[in-house]
DNA sequence: GTCATAAAGTGGTATAAAGTGGGAAAAAGT
DNA sequence: ACTTTTTCCCACTTTATACCACTTTATGAC
């Protein structure tokens, strides 16, 4: 694992969640926040991890959800589900805090496993990580001509 | 840089309802309602939660709701379900009185769940809440289609 | 390779802030 | 005047934050 300096979160890193919900950030994905001027990331729930971003990405897709109609059931159903849970971890010490509900929501226990994914990068729970990866190499060769759908 | 508090209300949390109906609005939020110098909330009913607005935003809604046709009757069924619940709830230290009229109306007892909504935030009795969000989970793939047309 | 040094990551403690609960004073309604 | 409700104040508990120290891993010189 190099050190070089990417515009991206890549790369996957084992950290460990203390008592008090602290997570350490891999001098990497500090490197990226840095450059960009960014102390802070954005945590919130998928259905099986948690996602990070860096504080203007996560705006523009605030900005877009704040035009959503108020009363259209699936803008609603989106912004339960997946912004509500949003919020904004300053990095203290090289750390961030996971509030218990988020924890909770993600399974997470000691073991961690963070996830680069390009713009955004993701907070595993070790075994479910584990879980998923396997399921994700038995099934990536069936996804062929959906890649090839997607222009890859 | 600095931790600059966001824009729009964020984040879930969890509080407690005391008897006397009070709720404590967490520091994030009140963060906001400080920078626009606001000092209540405005909450009104849906039909499964309570939602707050901050004051000016509240006022907007009820500009638009003012122009409606006089004899439109979608029109007054939403001003008689949604507009004519709200109630100002003014902040005192830190908190919020919600009347034993809207916690029966949203089912709200003791543990309660603020749910951020960016330009406001819902407030859940906590058993409603988590199934709410298990059904929001669960429906979120196949919403896809309607938030592409949403330009989501 | 080994050693020294630096950097990254981990854990604990003291302090500060946020959230909670209850009681007394004030205000409102009867 | 009396009851009920609201408001304010204080005390307590819980959670977050800053700070410090230690362990582990990486880096560079020899």
């Amino acid at each position: 694992m190099t050190n070089t300096p990417a515009d991206f979160f890549e790369g996957r890193s084992r950290h460990t969640l203390d008592e008090k919900g602290r997570l350490a950030i891999p001098a990497r994905f500090k490197e990226i926040l840095k450059k960009r001027g960014d102390s802070s990331l954005v945590v919130t729930n998928l259905s099986t991890c948690l996602v990070a971003f860096a504080s203007d990405d996560w705006q523009s897709i605030k900005e877009k959800a704040v035009e959503l109609p108020l009363f259209d059931a699936a803008a609603n159903t989106y912004i339960r589900y997946f912004i509500s849970g949003a919020v904004e971890c300053p990095l203290r010490q090289g750390r961030i805090l996971i509030s218990p509900d988020l924890r909770e929501l993600a399974g997470l226990s000691k073991e961690v496993v963070l996830v680069g994914h390009l713009i955004r990068f993701e907070i595993w729970d070790r075994a479910r990580w584990e879980e998923e990866f396997e399921r994700a190499k038995e099934a990536f060769p069936r996804i062929s001509q959906s890649l090839t759908d997607l222009g890859i």
